[in-house]
DNA sequence: GGCAATGGTGTACTGCGTACACCTGACGGG
DNA sequence: CCCGTCAGGTGTACGCAGTACACCATTGCC
C-alpha cells in the first residue's frame, strides 16, 4: 500500500508490478472479500492489469497462495529467546495465531496446501530448534510437532464450524420445540451446550470461546510433552 | 455395485436413480480417481445419465459432497460398550481412522465441510457421550471434544503432506550435496529426519509412521484428559 | 541505432456448477 | 380407456474459472 495512488488520472507507466505487489493485493483482496473469491481475474482487475499479466509473477494459481501463506508466516513474531521452552513455544504459536485471525482465509489456505515452500519448512525448523533447545531429543520433538498438527498454524483443528448448526428460532415457542427436540436426539452435545451457556439458551449458539479452547488444547500438550521429557520418552518401537 | 451390468447394449429403463445410487457412485469414483477429479459431469458419466439429473437427487455439489461423509460415517464401527471409557473411545476413534483410510479423499471433504449433517451430530454426540459415560462433567467433555478436533475423524490435522518435500536425487553426488544443504538451512528438521530414519538417507522421505503418530497423538490426549478428570477440572472462568 | 529481454495484452480454449424449459413414461381415478 | 399428474431424465445455455499461446511495447545495453 505505496505507490499506487495515482490510479484513476493518467495512469499511464504506473511501476510495473512484481511478485511482493502481487502477493500483496492478493492478500488484501483475501481480507477483504475472503478467499472463495479470489480469482485470478478479480486479482488483476484489482492491479489494473489484465489476468495473464499475472502469470509474469506467479506460475499458477497454487503458486499464489503459497505466496500467500509465506507472506502470512512473514507477519510472525521472531523467536522469544530469553525464556523457557515452552513459554518460547507458547509465545511463538500464540503469534501464529494472531497472524491467521488478521487473515482470516489463511486457514484453509494452509489446510489445503501441500508444498512446502522453504518459508513454512524455516518456521517449522524454527519450532523444532526450540524444543531441542529445551533439551528435547529429536525423537521426542518429531512427534510432539506431529502432535501439535495444524496448532503450529494458530488454528483449532475442528470440523464443522458453521455456527448457524443450531439456527435459534426467534419465536419462543417454536425455540422451545427445537430445543426439546435437539435435547431428545441429541442429548449429550444438548448437555454440554445448555453447560457451556450457563442455561441461556440464546447464547448457545455463540458459546465457544475459541481463543480459550485453543490455549486449552495447547498447553494441555505442551503439559504432556513436558512430563514425558522428563520421564526421558523414546518411542517404544526401534 | 449392484444392478448396473447392463451398460453398453439396449440400456434403456435402467433402474432409476435415487439418493444413495447417486452417492454410492460418487464414492467409488472419489475412491478412484481422488476427490479433485469428482466433478457432477464425470459422475454423471459413470451413472450412464446427463448431469443436469443427478440435481433431481442432490441440491448440489456441497450436499453431495456431505452425503459422502455420511456414508463414510456410516462404515464405522458401533460403540463397544463393554469397556471403560478410554478404551471405547479409542477404539471408535481408530474404527474411524480405518474407514477414513480406505477413503482417503474423505479427509479434505472433511476439512472443508461446514455444515453439519445429522450424521455427523449424531457421532459427534455418541462420542461425548461415552466421555459422559466416563464420568466426565460435561464441561470437561466439551473442552476435550474440541482438543481432539479433526482426530475425532481419524486423522492426524497436518499441513503440507507432500511426500516429495525433498526430493531425493538418484545421483549419491547430487544426495550429498543437497543433504549437505539442508543441514545447513533446516539443521533442526535435518536431525529429525535423521534421527527417524536411522540416518539412512535414502529412507528420510518415507520415515513417519503415520499410524504411529495418530496413536500417539490420542492416547497422549486421552491421557492428559484422564488427569484432568481425576484432578476434577474445570474451566476455570467462569 | 539495433536488439534482446522484460512485462503487459488479447484472444481463445476447456471445464466447471447449475438455472430453466422441456420431454417422457408410469400410474391412478373417472 | 383416457387423461392429468408428477417423478425423473434431457438439452441448451450462461457465467465464471484457470491458463496456453501468440503478440506487442518499453527499456537498457552494446
Amino acid at each position: 500500500m505505496s505507490t499506487q495512488e495515482d490510479a484513476p488520472a493518467e495512469r499511464r507507466r504506473r511501476a510495473p508490478l512484481n511478485r511482493e505487489r502481487v502477493l500483496s493485493a492478493a492478500v488484501a483482496l483475501a481480507d477483504r472479500d475472503g478467499v472463495e473469491s479470489l480469482s485470478m481475474r478479480k486479482l488483476a482487475n484489482d492491479l489494473g492489469v489484465v489476468p495473464m499479466a499475472l502469470y509474469k509473477h506467479v506460475a499458477n494459481k497454487e503458486d499464489l497462495l503459497a505466496g500467500m501463506v509465506d507472506m502470512v508466516i512473514a507477519e510472525y513474531d521472531p523467536p522469544r529467546t530469553n525464556s523457557d521452552w515452552k513459554g518460547a513455544i507458547r509465545s511463538r504459536i500464540l503469534s501464529a495465531r494472531r497472524a491467521l485471525l488478521r487473515h482470516p482465509w489463511s486457514r484453509q489456505v494452509v489446510e489445503s496446501r501441500k508444498q512446502r515452500t522453504p518459508a513454512v519448512l524455516s518456521y517449522m525448523d524454527s519450532l523444532s530448534g526450540m524444543f531441542m533447545a529445551g533439551g528435547f531429543s529429536p525423537d521426542l520433538t518429531h512427534h510432539a510437532m506431529h502432535a501439535l498438527g495444524y496448532r503450529i498454524w494458530g488454528f483449532s483443528p475442528e470440523a464443522f464450524e458453521d455456527p448457524d448448526a443450531f439456527p435459534i428460532p426467534d419465536d419462543p415457542q417454536e425455540q422451545e420445540a427445537m430445543l426439546r427436540q435437539v435435547s431428545q436426539v441429541y442429548p449429550h452435545i444438548y448437555a454440554i451446550a445448555m453447560d457451556a451457556s450457563g442455561g441461556d439458551i440464546t447464547a448457545v449458539g455463540s458459546s465457544c470461546d475459541e481463543q480459550y479452547e485453543f490455549e486449552f488444547a495447547l498447553d494441555l500438550l505442551l503439559d504432556a510433552f513436558e512430563q514425558l521429557h522428563a520421564a526421558k520418552w523414546t518411542s517404544s518401537e526401534r
